[in-house]
DNA sequence: ACCTGAACACCGTTCAAGT
DNA sequence: ACCTGAACACCGTTCAAGT
């Protein structure tokens, strides 16, 4: 069952060092395979040793590759949020105005979370290159972009910064509390588990009980939606403010 | 220096088993002695092997009074948010209306995630008990009287769901973001060290190299007020649906 | 040039044994 | 009753050695 379809001839036994179903080990491949056994199994089931098992080599290999483990997970955070950058729906520039822009750049943030729940609380906690850099618009490229595209439309340079941490502080709150109910298939379970503890611990919490459908009732697009109006709302009025000084 | 104020006497010496100055060990000691540990060097640096050093005993030894490492993280996680039951300014009813009792409510969190900035992310990222309780709030106790707080201020069932969800997403964002800058002094302090390769780099990115001290610039209480208005706002809406209906 | 074996200093956790 | 020694199965990382 092993290797009937193979069938190495004697030439490619001898010519070729390797055999022919196994890629040469890379950066590049290495990052992938940790994101997809994170995205898999989660965050704490990526050691080094059984990464290079998934890649059918010895842990010590890697180190050829990447100087260690904090920096393979620094590595697997800026790939996934590259994602963004062949998003087509996301744009570098404003095009249609300040807010198209932003919603273009909150619900492209938003798909990487939710295309990757178990590896977003990464992003989020991940010390940054410099410590005004804010998740999870931590890249370099993007705060450049989009301080340039607010500038571009109207804001004062203060206005742009303060708009960035508006920005970044609703994104991070609202995607890490999407994710985690997300991710929490394995994490959460076991302790309201047994069923009757859970309902008698509730009893005394009415509230809590009566309202459980809402607290447990998924919506999360439609809160994002509505929290990320409110949040251009606000800056609109922090727009308004430079138009006032000008 | 050792033994000079102690002076046993012989009876002491033969009928007590364990030194004068030995505390027993105990849960409460073990999990201050985790947070003593956490808040000076960080999560990571929190084993069960270093752990027991702290308190001069064997890591197996913690295993009586603990069930493991998680559970450990845990009941950190709950006794810093215990430490908002004896805060004053913070109170489990609304006395001077719902806005006055959400600002004393988000105040003693941002309290308490400012004394305790190396924990916090763990508050932020353990899972709850049920997936449907977010942090920062949540704990049973702190969810039913918010509830109960907001239903008995004119809020809907609905509403007061509403503006839980819109509340923990709030406070979530604005204070991981506030604490990780100060958490930042270990970590992120070596990738731009060498100022050569740092200001090299942004030069690509003139905004950013432009508004940097602004960016850099500590605005977080006053950033946290505007925030924390905003929000109220928004929920004034949200009630204010509510009286429509009714 | 690329991979590995062996080693080091760590982990969390269990359990029989000590006092 | 409370703590520990020894052991097990894991870690990340280094470095001389293999092909």
């Amino acid at each position: 069952m092993s290797d009937s379809t193979e069938q190495p001839t004697d030439a490619e036994a001898t010519t070729m060092v390797a055999p022919v179903g196994r890629v040469p080990l890379s950066r590049e491949r290495i990052v992938s395979a940790a994101i997809a056994l994170i995205d898999e199994r989660g965050v704490a089931s990526l050691s080094m040793r059984r990464l290079g098992k998934e890649l059918d080599v010895e842990a010590m290999s890697l180190y050829r590759y990447l100087p260690g483990r904090e920096d393979l997970l620094n590595a697997v955070v800026d790939t996934i949020i590259d994602e963004m950058y062949v998003d087509p729906d996301v744009v570098i520039e404003p095009s249609n105005g300040w807010q198209d822009y932003l919603q273009r750049l909150a619900h492209g943030i938003r798909r990487v979370a939710l295309a990757h729940p178990k590896a977003f609380p990464l992003v989020a906690s991940r010390p940054t290159e410099a410590p005004w850099l804010r998740p999870p618009l931590r890249d370099l490229r993007w705060v450049e972009s989009f301080l340039n595209g607010l500038l571009r439309e109207g804001f004062s340079e203060e206005g742009a910064v303060v708009a960035y941490k508006a920005f970044t502080s609703f994104l991070l709150g609202h995607l890490l509390l999407e994710v985690s109910t997300l991710g929490a298939d394995l994490t959460a379970l076991d302790v309201f588990n047994d069923d009757e503890s859970h309902e008698s611990d509730l009893a005394e919490f009415p509230w809590i009980s009566r309202l459980r459908p809402w607290l447990a009732e998924d919506h999360a697009a439609s809160e994002f939606e509505d929290s990320l109006e409110g949040l251009l709302g606000r800056l609109t009025v922090v727009r308004g403010e430079t138009r006032e000084r000008a």
